[in-house]
DNA sequence: TCCAACATGTAACCGGTTACATGATTCA
DNA sequence: TGAATCATGTAACCGGTTACATGTTGGA
């Protein structure tokens, strides 16, 4: 839902093609939203059935025409509601995660490599993000938005944290699992004794009444044990 | 793709009917990755149809019958195999920061009770996660899996750590926005001169054969300006 | 000559969520 | 009596990605 504001705080710049808001959408907010066209084109045709943009047809004899979508008032009023409103929390899902959580199968050697790997693309990119910032700088003050600088750069600061925490997350982990035993891993339940399942879902239950609170709650985003 | 393996995963431990395998879920990894009846049905269907999986219905009585499903061994090779991968990385998708990308159109104090709001949010996700630490300790050594402690561990830990590192930059954001002046707030673009946007695609174009190589990296994750 | 850029789209698919359907049992 | 638990599913929808379709112009 929120690629449709977004669009609509390009447009609230100024009047955009489809295919300009992409190439914008590319080199400004695609660290932590990309669009792909197929998705622009179905979006600012509803943006204009619900009357928030307006188009006009730039007709090109060279080039194939343009289609110029325009903000409304409708639509800067809905874009000011929406960026005054409590952000929904995306919820997060890391494939990584899922690897360490089932680490036990692996072997020591095998898990240690997966953290070392994706450090490795995370830390890459920290590296193109304090790229991108001096590019985020240089984009605003040539189209005139000197003042959105700040608040651009504030969304890549963003990215850098995410990244350096997580790079700091995998350097503890390895470290921890360095100091385990090689026995400790390449499990195969099937050799041990399988879990009953009903144990454990009676377990869970038991452990549920004691603390109803945090099941409660769960659903939230992530936090974490020391 | 992950949800598979996830359910792999819980069936390594020993077999597990659907219902049983969503409890499961909701306690240990609900907090990175959750999965409703809806999808874990059909995709232990898939499972089974790929011979990853064997499924036996357990006939009862007083209640509805349940469907027992159990791993294979080409099941187990499978889960190994993908555990083993590198991990691919999920893409970030955060409401807040599209605000904060836009945020000149909002006050200054809309803006900051938006940060705030979100800072709350995860503060009490932290608290939640930190519970969720000795739960998760409790359950692993009930159905005597104490060496899956650690990892699951692990897993609660980089929880935290992302929700600490994203109420930091809140912290940091909050902190400079407070030193801005109110005048640079609620701008409306249509009163002062809207952005050109075939002068702002321009800029980007010489932009990117400045620096092709930031560009083509992008689309990893998150890195930031200091 | 061939590819990239310009410019707009449709269609199929995919992972996931929400809502709905069924029907027994147990507990407050 | 009515809600929660047990247990399985289907259907509709939604946001997003990938692939496909079309056709011109300009540059390597």
């Amino acid at each position: 839902m929120s690629l449709k504001y977004a669009l609509l705080g390009f447009l609230n710049y100024g009047p955009h093609t489809g295919y300009e808001l992409k190439k914008v959408f590319d080199v400004s907010v695609a660290h932590f939203w990309n669009a792909e066209l197929s998705q622009i084109y179905p979006t600012l045709k509803n943006l204009e059935s619900e009357g928030l943009v307006e188009m006009k047809v730039d007709v090109q004899a060279d080039r194939p025409n343009r289609k110029v979508y325009t903000i409304t008032e409708d639509g800067r009023r809905e874009l000011l509601e929406w960026l005054a409103a409590p952000a929904e929390a995306e919820q997060f899902r890391e494939p990584l995660l899922i690897k360490v959580f089932f680490a036990s199968t692996l072997s020591k050697q095998e898990l240690i490599a997966v953290l070392r790997h994706r450090a490795e693309e995370l830390r890459r990119s920290v590296a193109v993000f304090e790229h991108g910032c001096s590019i985020i700088e240089n984009f605003a003050e040539a189209i005139g938005l000197q003042r959105e600088a700040l608040f651009w750069g504030l969304t890549v600061d963003s990215g850098i944290k995410h990244s350096q925490a997580s790079i700091e997350w995998i350097e503890g982990a390895i470290r921890r699992v360095e100091e385990m035993d090689d026995a400790e891993f390449g499990t195969r339940y099937a050799e041990t004794a399988p879990v009953d399942a009903r144990v454990s879902v009676d377990t869970l239950q038991k452990l549920k009444s004691k603390a109803p609170n945090v099941f409660a709650l769960a659903h939230n985003t992530g936090a974490s044990c020391e």
